[in-house]
Order: C-alpha cells, then sequence, then structure tokens
DNA sequence: CATATACGGAACCGGTTAGTTTCGGAAACG
DNA sequence: CGTTTCCGAAACTAACCGGTTCCGTATATG
C-alpha cells in the first residue's frame, strides 16, 4: 500500500559508468507467472518469484512498487505474442480441430493454471479480473468467433445461432473442469466439447 | 495449514450443568459460508467468522481444529437440503426454465460465490474440491441430466447427443462468466443458454 | 443456592511475509 | 584505473493472522 513513485523516469540517457535500465523484466515477469501457476497468488511471495529470478528482491521492489502491480503487469504482457492465422480446412469442424495443436493446448493450461491462481483475487479487482480476459480468453474467443462467423456466412451452420456465445462454450468448460476436477486441459476433452455441444448447437445450415 | 480430517460432529450425553452442546453450529457455519463469499479463503480470518457469529474465537477452535476443517465442514453441510422434485412440463425447454425460480437462482449465485472464494484452494486440495463439487454442482447437474434423459426417451431430442456434458455446460459457463465477467447468476444469461446451447446441441429427436 | 460446563471477549505467542535498508561487487565508461 | 550506477544477497522492521490461554459470566441441573 505504501506508494512511493513509480517511476518517474527522471534519468534515461546513459549515464557515466553503466550497464543499461531494467533488463531483468522479462525473466522476472516469467518467474513471477510461473510462481502464480504454482502456488497461486496467496502462497506467492516476492521472495519466491526474486528466488525464481535470481534476482534481489529489492530489485523488484524498485521497479513495481507492490506485488499486486508485479503480477497485474505480468498478466498484462503475457497476453501479447498471438495473433496467429486463421486456420482454413473448409469445414468449420476442422477449423475448430486445427486449433488443437500441441503447442496451443500447453499453453492455455499455463495460463490456465495462472488464472486459477489468481481466481480469489479476481473477485475483488474488476481490473484484474480484465486484464486477465483480454490476455488469456478473449484471443481464443475471438479465434472461434472468427471461424463461426465464417462459417455461417458460408452457409454451413443455422443462420440463427449465437455465435458470441458458442465462442465461450469451450473456455467455460474447460475452466470449470480443471477447477473443480483437476484436470488439464486435455485434447480429448476438447474434441468431445466440439463434437457435442458446439457443432450441434451451431446447427446444419438453413437448408437443414 | 494441511486440511486433515474432517469432524465427526458428535456429542455426548448431557452433562450435568449445561444448556446442551454446541447448538452454534450452524450460525457459525453460515457466518464462514457469507464472509468466505465476501472475501474469500485467504483474507477470511477466524477472527471474522467469530465476529459476524457473535462467537469467541475459542469456540470455534474448541468445535474445529483449523480454519481449513470449519471451511471443509460448512461447505459439506451446505450441499445438503435439496432433492427437489423433477419439473415436469411436457417438453425439455420447459423443464430446463422451470428449474430457474428466483429462489434458486439466488442460491446458485451465493454458492458461486463461496466457490470462486475457494479458487484457490480446491487447486491445491483434491479433497475440498470434490467436496464443492458434491455439494455444489453435482445435485444441479443430476437434475439436468436427469431432464435431459428424459427428453432423450420420449425421442424429443437427438438419441445420440451426450447427456452426461451436456449436463455440465450451464454450471461451467456461469462459473467462468461469475470468474472473469463479474457477473452475477443471471436469469436472463440461464436462458441464453439453454436457447442458444443446450436445446440445439441437444438435437431435435431421431426423426430430425 | 452450589456446581459444573461452555460461552464470549480479550490478551497473548509465534511464524510468516510485504516492504525497506544496507552493503559488497560487477559492469560500462572515461 | 577510478568512477558511477545498478544489481543480488541478506538483514531488518512492522503488521497480520492462526492458534492458545485465561477469565468473567450465563445457564442449566440437583
Amino acid at each position: 500500500m505504501t506508494q512511493l513513485d513509480s517511476a518517474p523516469a527522471t534519468q534515461q540517457a546513459v549515464r557515466p559508468g553503466r550497464k543499461r535500465d531494467h533488463t531483468r523484466d522479462p525473466e522476472i515477469m516469467t518467474a513471477a507467472m510461473d510462481v502464480l501457476a504454482e502456488v497461486g497468488y496467496e502462497r506467492m511471495t516476492v521472495d519466491m518469484v526474486a528466488a525464481r529470478a535470481k534476482a534481489g528482491k529489492a530489485t523488484l521492489y524498485r521497479r513495481w512498487p507492490s506485488k499486486a502491480d508485479l503480477v497485474l503487469d505480468a498478466v498484462s504482457c503475457m497476453g501479447a505474442a498471438k495473433a496467429g492465422v486463421l486456420p482454413d480446412t473448409g469445414s468449420l469442424r476442422g477449423d475448430l480441430v486445427a486449433l488443437l495443436s500441441p503447442r496451443t493446448v500447453h499453453d492455455a493450461d499455463h495460463k490456465l493454471k495462472v488464472m486459477l491462481g489468481l481466481a480469489s483475487v479476481i473477485a475483488h479487482s474488476p481490473e484484474l479480473a480484465e486484464s486477465i480476459r483480454e490476455a488469456f480468453l478473449e484471443p481464443r474467443a475471438a479465434v472461434t468467433r472468427a471461424l463461426l462467423q465464417r462459417a455461417k456466412e458460408r452457409g454451413e451452420i443455422a443462420p440463427d445461432c449465437d455465435v458470441e456465445l458458442l465462442s465461450t462454450v469451450s473456455s467455460s468448460m474447460v475452466i470449470s473442469r480443471a477447477m473443480l476436477e483437476h484436470r488439464p486441459v486435455d485434447r480429448a476433452f476438447l474434441l468431445s466439447v466440439i463434437d457435442g455441444v458446439i457443432i450441434p448447437a451451431a446447427g446444419t445450415g438453413p437448408a437443414r
């Protein structure tokens, strides 16, 4: 809570003898996310993060005013570097399945763990909830939404189906499954959601 | 810290001079659940619970060996008293909508908040996760499952639809919506899940 | 009324952790 | 080689909280 100045950016030009500014931000944030995924926000200590990043605790506090700020920043940065090209296999099911590359699934699993670790904080911080949504859920939902929309436009699915809602189904089911059943994000489950919920719910097009 | 044995909740014969045994268990557990729903497990302190129940902290520790045991016990007890009769309106949609009484919805909202408050603990305690699932999710899923099964048996929905999976859809979507968007459990949303996901995904019977 | 029991309240103890300070050392540069 | 600046490590402070102890009181029994 002690709000000292954050970063006035007083001196920027490389002064007399110096390396550079804080180049270690990425390692620190990665360490923070890892610890977060492993033990959750409340049990995560700043020392743990510092130790994992091989940094001094003071370094963290020089850069972020509090644990909460560090986490918030790390979560926000985590969403960057996405924007893959949409798959285009010709069928909605093919497109959806194409999303389930091992890489993507593994990524999602890690993000899911981070999210679960933050769950109790999320409930009290709309700001953090928004960051999480933006960084983790929204990009995925956007892809699914686009695939559904395209399928609708080419008449593959029902013209009146709720694309917005359907695009959130798989994330939702994965989240609650992970939360309550301790199951990792798993390809087989995602397939059953696609084939047992999304595809049938999307219908078979206007021609029926 | 570790969740060990639960608590037998036993009591013996009324001794010489005494009122009765711990009659205040219900108030205490209710207080615990309320605090849990409001601040989450980690920020919930035993003092808060005692204060809200107008009890001494010592009283809590006479009855439960630890904070974790209190919470576990309270969660387990919370699942009792359900077993409503299945609605029977003749149609699957009618049955599902009939579940959405204000009372039920409000109940679900409270339980949801408790669950979110426990989220980070759940991730580290399969035992607690199981209790939550059993007390909160399973009863609801069971009802939906039964309704779907009945609809399938009378040929109202596709004979090959995945009842098990579909029965978990609405809870899942409510959970993630509450978690990431701070929305309370809300009748309108549940209706859109019924009409936009569950019903269409269940299909229109073997005659198609 | 005497006694026994459990209660609410408050003080207390010990461990843990967010946040601070200090210090020796290493990099870059003149 | 000296200077400047930041870093990692570790010691330190203050607050908080789980859990314990103690005490005055209410209540029911006999």
